[in-house]
DNA sequence: AATTCGGGGCT
DNA sequence: AGCCCAGAATT
């Protein structure tokens, strides 16, 4: 890999603009508590909860789960449903079993120490290129190259890439830049979170601050006056409709729920009795599935929004003698929960002392 | 190479 | 309504 002129010039800009605004940004504000020695452990953990999702809304469950478990150790001895019920409403949540898993790895095969080497990070479960770069260049000061969505835009960008940033010629590209620059800088983490960075708060998906950036005299695509055309954006996945009926069934002061499959979406969690289906769900239906119902009214509805699915969520409050596991409000805010189904017993269960959705 | 896995924020 | 987000694993 060549070391240019320019390529120095780069990546000295963006670590002396990292350097500079570092107490003004977003991320260094998570640093700052979240790993402050920079600890590999919490950088670990906050990237594998960084995984697809913002910063702001990983800062609050971080600390709580590094309350809960502020090392490695404590990580690998923990109960997997309380591990899965801190990442409750973070999403994802196959992301939490492989964390612990990875944690596991730690202890048991590299001697309780999360490793430096990408090689040896590649085998941790859940730990995917970039992980492994950016725990080896932010803990370790290893020059290994990161590529997220935001180093992806800057570069993209300042090349007038037209690739696809998902294609594998795309793919290979960009790391391959990035790996160009991380090596021609003097400090690893600090170039890669200041490109990381860069894209977050300048360099963004609309509307970049192109005249604040530290790259604006090198950027093609600023040039070309091309930003906000770039990066290409990729392909959309397709979004089906299914509709979860969920019944409420109250017995004293305590709700019946049931653990989902370890399957499919939110494997392993909690929710009220739900049945799903491709079509609206009929009273009929949900009087067949559950014959111990004497009685069944609908609450409300609502629809739930994911990646690949719209979900109509009908709430209905049944009662009967249903056999089953039923908690009180406390006990159901301790269980690993989607956000959805969180909402779904709020309706009932102890609603005026639950958090917000949205606070969650 | 395409899909699956959440959920929210911002146009 | 569409797009993206400090991605990874599976098919």
């Amino acid at each position: 890999m060549s070391m240019s002129r320019s390529e120095r010039s780069v990546a000295r800009n963006v670590s002396t603009w990292f350097g500079e605004h570092a107490r003004d940004l977003p991320w260094r504000t998570v640093a700052a508590h979240a790993h402050p020695r920079r600890d590999p452990y919490a950088v670990l953990v906050s990237e594998a909860m960084l995984q697809q999702t913002q910063v702001a809304r990983v800062i609050d469950k971080y600390e709580s789960f590094m309350a809960a478990f502020p090392t490695v150790n404590d990580l690998a001895d923990a109960d997997e449903q309380h591990v899965l019920a801190l990442w409750s409403g973070l999403g994802y949540y196959r992301r939490a079993g492989r964390l612990h898993a990875a944690a596991k790895m730690i202890v048991q095969r590299f001697d309780g120490r999360v490793p430096g080497d990408v090689a040896d990070l590649l085998k941790l479960p859940g730990v995917g290129r970039y992980t492994a770069g950016a725990i080896a260049s932010i803990a370790f000061g290893r020059a290994e190259p990161i590529v997220d969505g935001n180093v992806a835009r800057v570069l993209c960008r300042l090349h007038a890439q037209d690739a696809l940033p998902d294609s594998p010629d795309g793919r290979r590209w960009l790391w391959s830049q990035a790996e160009a620059l991380v090596r021609a800088a003097d400090d690893p983490g600090d170039l890669n979170e200041g490109l990381m960075e860069l894209g977050a708060t300048v360099c963004t998906r609309v509307g970049p601050a192109c005249r604040q950036c530290p790259l604006k005299r090198a950027c093609l695509a600023c040039a070309a006056g091309r930003q906000e055309e770039l990066p290409r954006p990729r392909r959309r996945a397709r979004q089906r409709t299914v509709h979860h009926a969920s019944i409420i069934i109250e017995r004293a002061d305590r709700i019946l729920v049931e653990q989902r499959a370890d399957d499919g979406m939110w494997a392993g969690m909690w929710q009220a009795p739900t049945i799903e289906s491709d079509r609206p769900v009929s009273l009929r239906r949900i009087r067949h599935e559950m014959p111990a119902l004497t009685s069944l009214e609908r609450i409300t509805s609502f629809r739930h929004i994911t990646t690949h699915r719209r979900i109509m969520f009908t709430v209905y409050r049944g009662s009967g003698n249903v056999p089953g596991r039923y908690v009180t409000p406390s006990q159901w805010r301790r269980l690993p929960l989607s956000n959805a189904q969180h909402r779904v017993l709020s309706l009932v269960g102890g609603a005026c002392t639950a958090p917000s959705v949205a606070a969650r």
